[in-house]
DNA sequence: ACGTTAAATTTTGTATACAAATAGAGCAGC
DNA sequence: GCTGCTCTATTTGTATACAAAATTTAACGT
């Protein structure tokens, strides 16, 4: 049997990557340990994990916090991400085998049937988001760099990272299906520079989409 | 009084930094915990606090080990450095004041006397090791990108980036040296693709010093 | 001698107990 | 009504106890 800790850890995680719990929302231990049956010893593991990864806060006998991220937070990841996805690129292209570019090519095919259909529908915008992951995720993975997988991973667990498309418009839906498209074409051509370029342009654009127009500071 | 856990894991932390635990030796808590007189909690959370550094590797019911790090990862972490710290001058550049100038100028000017010293002399590596780290450290608060910061600090912690200089040659030496005074230079003329692209050759030059030739894979 | 299996020991994972710190309620004073 | 205080209740931090898993040791047979 798995561990009780990772358990509680996996729980509170997706809770928070939901939002299930509202902002700030105070995580006492005894809480959860009683709410879950258990001890509070792998609470408070699963708790430092959390906060080791940025998804909670911890103070000194004060305990935990859903963490929150303002504008300035946001700005900051998505411009890390267009860093760190863009290099995933560059180091992606030379390697991808045929298998993958289908496997890419399929994904991207998908999406875009998916986006033809009723976007109203409560299905579809959980099935667009979770293609898009797998999307990134693969060219992450392709990309053959652990660290710079764990690297991303620790930025986009940010919940609004992570329901992306739930703000997009049909127009900003739609550019990033054509990005996506695009940067399948140019690891086709084994082109790392103009797949990378595309990915840092993606990532951008989406951080426009969300923020709106940079702030001036 | 500060926390227990805190001081367990500054200590581990600094023993594997300096070097003093052999590779990937044992973390056995109880040894641990009688060794410094107090439970196993704390330096359990001493550990997991480690083990999401990326300092020690742990199994579940196998324990925690010092983790280590072979020529792969040492080249992922370079890479990722190079982009890292460079996009940090890039974003620093504009914000620089003058006295932020003139504070790297003075740390520029101290590691180049202390290079013109004897170099053997058991005190002037951990001199220069220190100050290299306040330059770099400095660039990167004032790039003002918290997290960027913090992604960083996950990957330099690493012993032998932190140590960097105990293996470099004078002639590599006189080059860093060189590469701190022009990034300096290029930020003073608000240049921040000139900045950002010393910065990024200074670290790839300290990659390839390290690891010598690039392994063809 | 060698390998295999089974007990014994060690070590981790979780629960519980208690101490230390913090937050909050209630009340005095202005 | 507001501010600041004390005391209580809550909550975190650490220690200890026990259960579960893994490693080591020992025994046994071939």
């Amino acid at each position: 049997m798995a561990k009780i800790a990772t358990t509680v850890y996996e729980q509170i995680r997706t809770a928070i990557l939901n939002g299930e719990l509202s902002n700030s929302e105070r995580l006492v231990e005894e809480d959860l340990a009683v709410s879950m049956g258990i001890s509070r010893t792998p609470v408070r593991e699963a708790l430092r994990r959390l906060a080791a990864e940025g998804l909670v806060d911890v103070s000194p006998n004060r305990g935990a916090r859903v963490a929150e991220w303002d504008v300035h937070d946001l700005r900051e990841i998505f411009d890390l991400r267009s860093i760190l996805e863009s290099h995933a690129c560059e180091l992606a292209t030379p390697r991808a085998s045929a298998a993958e570019i289908e496997f890419l090519e399929n994904i991207c095919t998908e999406m875009e049937e998916l986006a033809e259909t009723d976007l109203s529908s409560e299905t579809r915008l959980p099935a667009l988001a979770a293609r898009n992951r797998i999307f990134h995720g693969k060219i992450i993975e392709m990309s053959n760099s652990t660290r710079l997988g764990l690297l991303i991973e620790t930025l986009i667990h940010v919940p609004i990272v992570m329901q992306t498309y739930k703000v997009y418009s049909p127009e900003a839906l739609q550019r990033s299906l054509h990005h996506h498209r695009e940067i399948v074409n140019a690891m086709k051509a084994g082109d790392e520079v103009w797949a990378s370029s595309v990915m840092r342009a993606h990532v951008l654009a989406a951080r426009e989409e969300i923020l709106g127009q940079p702030d001036p500071e």
